[in-house]
Formats: structure tokens, sequence, C-alpha cells
DNA sequence: AAGCAGGGCGCAATCGTTTGCTGATTTTTT
DNA sequence: AAAAAATCAGCAAACGATTGCGCCCTGCTT
């Protein structure tokens, strides 16, 4: 930074005048005259004066800035998170600064350390596929930074959360895939840390007994990193096996992706002899051939509604006791071809 | 923020000395004893004293802080970017604070003058599509900012570039289409505004010239957002042609995608009747039906090396010239099956 | 004519940290 | 034994802005 910027001493100082009239007159207080304030802030105009905003957190004890904590920007999902948080702190006047855990617990730690000290209004949070242990967490709350999660949490007592409805949107699925005559219907599994996993599990599981069929643990693959290749691994397995299902019910739609890829190799058609179904329906689902069927999140919508409450929070601060809050977003199952089993007869 | 956090002060007066001394026994000077450095450390220790950075942000003028403009997140591409330079920024020692301009030239505009008066120690930019005059962005340059382009510059001579060689990626993808037959070949152009659009245009054109083929006006269009549902109207319009090409290079790979949407739609094969290649390697080329060919972007790479040119030159400030450097990066050509016409004949 | 109200402004402290200078001891040197 | 040097700390200013308090002057009231 340039020390060419104007500050109010500057001002104060052409004008024969004290810094504290020249802080009072472009606030328009009432103690200083017409005058002054005019002759102030023409010449703030001239100079193009800009407050010094470091100071000014310096001052006021708040920086504006809220810190964002996500796994991993390049999801689709979590990208469009990140969009809707920016589109509601903007509007606000706060800046967003952001921290990639990449996943890791270990890098989640110290990115949360590091945004404390930068002294953050407030966090937003989406746990790590790691993390199983929140003192980090809990000690950072201790200290009176308001945090909201979003998407991946722990079941804290002390914070907000906006999440979406896994338990609901997996089941939909899965009777919808049902309704389509799925008689053998496996799941591709997440990472068994987060709720969201076993959301969307018991979701599955549900749907499963609801509709009179037995829950085989055959059918559950458990693919920790939830990649595309790691959805095609399990997916060659489990047509391999001598009672192959007859469709899929993938946590992500990667995954969901990689299990076709796979269907397709084997010469298997989709959705005829297997039917698919994905979460979280990423731009690309629609283009796919066949396209996919997926379970649709509102991710901007999360990272705005995120966003606020922590503003709100925020901005509540001191006056009133923190108001806790759980946000769940309603999922959407967007149908398309690769679970259409009625319209494709074989 | 919390007035409960530790400072220097409380430790001074627990102790019984100065702030000064803390201070300096806590950065290990040698005017301070042995004994009072370890009664200083413990202590601090023990209270678990964090340094305000706000507080040295002020002292030091220097906020330790990137601004990174970046047109849509929610891109692939641009998302893989700001992976790249989180990366780089985690480990010198800097916070990413990010702006959206979502394409929009009075958003770039008011992002960067927020950036400016947040004090960061520099930018890192790529230009929204609108953006056709410069002057914000010369008028903080001339404030001593150091700013960084990345993919979308303009030819400002005070300023380093990371870019791609986008008319060596043009070039070579169509000079592969002629390679495999294709005779008549189109192109999906994006704004025009953008360097990048028109040094791909170009690397076409020549491709063309270079393979004695003449240059069609009427197989260009001009697709300002570079959206999917763009790519799939400009296509239609194509084979709607009476003279229609038998293949397409898209600026990128949405497009890409939307052209293989109207091509099957009208039920021609993809590559036999149509070849398509596209820009920008998005993950999911590699799981279309037919895999999509595409020219590699080395995101991550860009989005590196920006951060560490940038990092460069704020911590060069003062002490020598800035060093100007424009990088280009190499793409790479990802041959799959969407350009395989040989492989395929009819 | 004396007192009081109030308009208009400046002083100085504050936020937390750093750092040049000065000062008081103690130790070393000659 | 006197002078010089080394050791260890503290004072105060600075970064740029805000704000409680007090001061000075003018003009009005009684």
């Amino acid at each position: 930074m340039k020390s060419t910027q104007v500050t109010i001493k500057d001002i104060g100082r052409e004008l024969g005048i004290s810094p504290s009239t020249v802080s009072r007159a472009l606030k328009d207080h009432p103690d200083i005259s017409v005058e002054t304030k005019k002759a102030v802030n023409e010449l703030a105009e001239k100079l193009n004066y800009q407050p010094n905003i470091v100071a000014l957190n310096l001052r006021q004890q708040k920086t504006n800035t809220i810190g964002v904590i996500i796994p991993e920007i390049v999801h689709f999902f979590f990208s469009t998170i990140i969009s809707g948080i920016e589109d509601i702190a903007y509007q606000a006047g706060y800046n967003v600064i952001l921290a990639q855990s990449n996943e890791s617990y270990q890098r989640e730690v110290t990115d949360m350390k590091a945004l404390f000290n930068s002294r953050v209004d407030g966090m937003l949070l989406s746990l790590s596929r790691e993390t199983t242990n929140f003192d980090h967490i809990e000690s950072i709350i201790s200290k009176g930074v308001p945090i909201v999660f979003y998407d991946r949490m722990y079941h804290s007592p002390t914070s907000s959360k906006v999440i979406v409805d896994d338990y609901a949107g997996a089941k939909e699925a899965v009777l919808h895939m049902v309704d389509q005559g799925c008689k053998r219907i496996a799941h591709l599994m997440a990472a068994p840390n987060l709720i969201i996993s076993i959301d969307r599990l018991k979701g599955y599981e549900d749907a499963l007994v609801e509709s009179k069929m037995k829950v085989n643990k055959d059918w559950i693959v458990e693919c920790y990193s939830g990649t595309f290749e790691e959805g095609k691994r399990a997916t060659k397995k489990l047509l391999s096996l001598a009672n192959p299902p007859d469709a899929i019910f993938a946590n992500n739609d990667p995954m969901a992706m990689g299990a076709m890829m796979s269907i397709k190799e084997k010469g298997l058609k989709i959705p005829q002899d297997i039917a698919i179904v994905g979460f979280s329906n990423w731009f690309f689902g629609e283009v796919m051939d066949p396209s996919l069927t997926s379970v649709d999140q509102p991710g901007f919508e999360m990272g705005q509604e995120a966003a606020r409450m922590l503003i709100k929070q925020i901005e509540s601060k001191g006056k009133s006791e923190p108001i806790l809050e759980t946000k769940i977003l309603k999922t959407k199952l967007i149908i398309r071809d690769s679970s259409r089993k009625k319209d494709f007869k074989k």
C-alpha cells in the first residue's frame, strides 16, 4: 500500500482544522457548522479521500469480513454455494475471505485459526470429510465468534445451520426407482463421517423398507472419497455379484457418472438393465447420454441463507441473545432418462 | 470480535513490564534479557496470546491479503484457478479475498474499488466480458497496487499477465480436425471483447489458411455469453444452412456440449457426420457420449503462477523496480471420440 | 449587567502493535 | 579509581480514524 493515500489529517492540515473536526464533518455531525462541512466535503471529494478501512477495523473492533471454509472449491455444488454467499455478503457490505480445507482435518484446523486471527466477524463452515473431532470449532465459538454451518455440520448445540433435507431427498429418489419397477436397488454411499452420507443412507433404507423390500448389505458400497473413479470401481464390483442390482442410487453425481461408465463398458443399457439416480444435480447431468436423474440441491440459496443468518448473528451481537436456527432446504427430484425404466421397455 | 482476546498489554501488566518489552521479547530482540523473554513467552503461551492482525496491518501498512476478481466462480476453469491461487497464497501466508464480477463491467469497477479500500496488497484480475474501458484499472495501478492479470487481460504495459496460448491451442485443434478429414469446419466464437476469443478465432483461421481451406464467414457464429444454450442454438442454425459444416470448433466446452445436443437432436452422428472439439477440457468431457475432444488449459497452474508473480511483486516493492512479466502457459489437445472421424467410418 | 445556553471546534485517549531514542544500572576497560 | 561500554527496559510517537469531554465565544434572557 502506498502512503500516498489521503488521510483525514491531510484534509485537516490543508483546511487549518483538526482531524476530529474533519471526521465529524464527513459524518454530518450536528456540532459542525455548515460552512466547515461544505469545505471538508469538497476537499475530500477533490483529493479523492477514501477512509482507511484497516484503521476503522481496529477502532471499531470489527472487520466486516466473513471467513468461509470450504472443502473443495472445484465442486459444482460448493462453487455455487460460494456464489450465493458472495451475493449476500456483497449486498451487506461484507468481504468474503476464502479458505479451502481440501477435505483435510488438519487444514481445517489451521484455516480456522488463521481466520480467527484475521479477526473475521464470523465464519461459514462446511466440515471436511475427515473431521470427527470438533474441539477447534467449539474453541472458536466459545471465543464469541458466530459460526454458521452449511451442508456439512455436526450436532453442535451452539450454532446455526443450513442444510438440505438429505433424508427426504434420498427417500424420494429411491421411491421413484421402486415406482419405475426396480427390484434390486444398490447404493453408493460416501464418507460415513458425514451426516449427509448417513442421512442419505437412511433415506435409502427407509424407502426400501416402506416398499417392503429387504435391505441387502452387499448392495451398499462405501465410497470414501466419492469420486468419479470410485463410483466406477464400486459399480464394476456390484455388476460382478451373483445377484447384481438393477438400479443404483449414488450419493453424488460424479459417482453416478462413474457408475454409468462401468455399466456402459459392460454393455448394459441404462435405464433398461440398470437405472441410475445421482445427487446434487450437477449442471452436466442434463447433457449426459442418457441424461441423469438427480436430486437437486439449491446451492445458491444455501449460500445466501447461510450468509444471511451469519450476518444477522453478527449484527445482533451484544444486543440480544444469539438466535440459533436450523434451516432445512427442500430438495427436488429431477427425473431424466437414466431412471425412466417404464418408458424404455427392453 | 470479542475484546476478551489477550493483548500485549495484558501480558505486560501481569508481569509488571511495559508493552514494548513484551513485544520485543516475543520477537527475540537482543535487547531483552533471557529471563524476561522466558517469562513473557511462557505467559503468552499460557494465555494463548494471538497478535491482533488488524493492528499489525495498520502499523505495517500491509494486510497480507490479495484480492481476486473473478468473472464467474461457478465455471470449472475459474474455480480451478481459484484453487491454484489459494494454494500458493496459503503457503505464503496471504489471505485471499474474493469478489465476483458476474461478467459485469459495473460490478468489476465497484469490486476493485472495494478491494482497494480494504487495502489489499495486490490484486489478481480477469476481465469481465463487458469490459472495454480500463480506466478503473489504470487508476489503481497508478496508486501503486500491483495487479496481475490471469486468463483475460488487456494489453496494459504496466502489469504482469498469466495467460494460455489460446492461438496455438486453437490452431492445433483445428489442424487436428483437418487431419481427421474435416472439410467444412465451423467456429462457435465467444464475446469479441475478449482477447482470448480473438486469439482462438485467429488460430482457427490460420489453421484453415495453412491447410489451404477458405474461411467462410457463415461458419463463424458469435456467441456472446458462451453458454450451453447459446451453443445449442447456434449449432441449430449452422445445421440448417444450405452448406452445413462437417465439424465444429467451439470456444469452450459448454458450447461444445450444446452443439452435441443439437446434432444429436437432428439425428446426426458424432463424429461421423460432424466432429466436435471444445476448449477448456472441463472435467465431464470425458464422460460424455461420445467423449469430447478438448483443448486443456492448466487452470490450477495458472492460478498458482499468477499468485506467485503477484506475491513476488508485492514483496519486492520499494526494493527494486517492479518486474513485469508475461507468462504464457501451454495448452494440450486432449483427443477423444468426438473428433476421431477416421476411426468411426460411416 | 450578569449569567446562561448553546454553537463550533480541539484535546487527548483509544484500538494493539512496533520502534527510535533515552535512561538507569551494571560491568568492563584503562 | 575514573571513564567507557554494555545491558536491559521504558517512554512516547506512529499507523488512521473515532469520540467523550471541555473550552471559548457569541448572543440571548432576565
